[in-house]
DNA sequence: ACTACTATATCGTCCGTCGATATATCGTAG
DNA sequence: CTACGATATATCGACGGACGATATAGTAGT
């Protein structure tokens, strides 16, 4: 068992870029520019990822090991030699769950504020 | 009526410390000091904010119109002149309704990558 | 009077965002 | 086969917000 893990909320609160990093690699292997497509996708256009924030981001993420580069190639019919892959550490798995915990307490919280309609709520039912 | 309002959402997404301090004002009128305790209070201790934080923001949020000064004391028992009141603008309602509602899409988002157990949603109920 | 707490305010540093810019490759339509 | 738009990665500098340190002073209780 490795050494004491330290606590992944101390890590919080994200920066809106890097949670959506984050949740553009929990369920596969993405490279850079896929990433930026997954959260423009996902968000329908609302999210958009520069090339600064993006590449940035990455590098951070690789410093602090919430991520890892990949060193197989996901499909190896693209053979796109320029892309770099890369995945979650268990890490960056926990501290991605402990920010999805912080903001559902979030929308606790503006909810007993009565800030959100009851319909807002229900939806999450 | 009135001219036409800026998307409340082109404003987003808030920084942690700015949102803490709009739902703080989201019930009722709170005086700087206060808007501190009761973020504390709400967050059990986990979010607390600095003086730095806390008067800078509340600086740029008047200068933005999301809150404005009140001029009423609203407890004369208590008379302490230091005490300066704030209140939630209608722009600062609408921009905290939007965040809000981006929290909550993105608690989505969460659930569909499968970051959150099911308990955590039911919760929401 | 002393002390801890209340209350507001500013300053400088640090760090992330983001657009601009650069470079190069890939896929495809002409 | 070549020109073009999209793909792909990377760095830079300006800007702005967070935050601890610091300052100042009034309040309340002992």
């Amino acid at each position: 068992m490795g050494v004491a893990a330290k606590d992944p909320e101390s890590y919080l609160p994200l920066t809106e870029s890097v949670f959506h990093i984050l949740l553009a690699l929990t369920d596969k292997e993405r490279h850079g520019y896929g990433i930026m497509q997954e959260v423009k996708r996902r968000t329908k256009g609302k999210v958009k990822l520069g090339p600064g924030t993006l590449y940035g981001s990455i590098k951070r993420l690789l410093e602090g090991k919430w991520i890892e580069e990949s060193t197989e190639r996901p499909d190896p019919a693209i053979n796109d030699e320029r892309r770099r892959y890369y995945r979650l550490s268990e890490l960056g798995k926990r501290i991605a769950a402990a920010e999805a915990r912080r903001i559902v307490d979030l929308v606790h919280q503006a909810r007993e504020k009565k800030l959100l309609p009851d319909e807002a709520v229900g939806k999450l039912v």
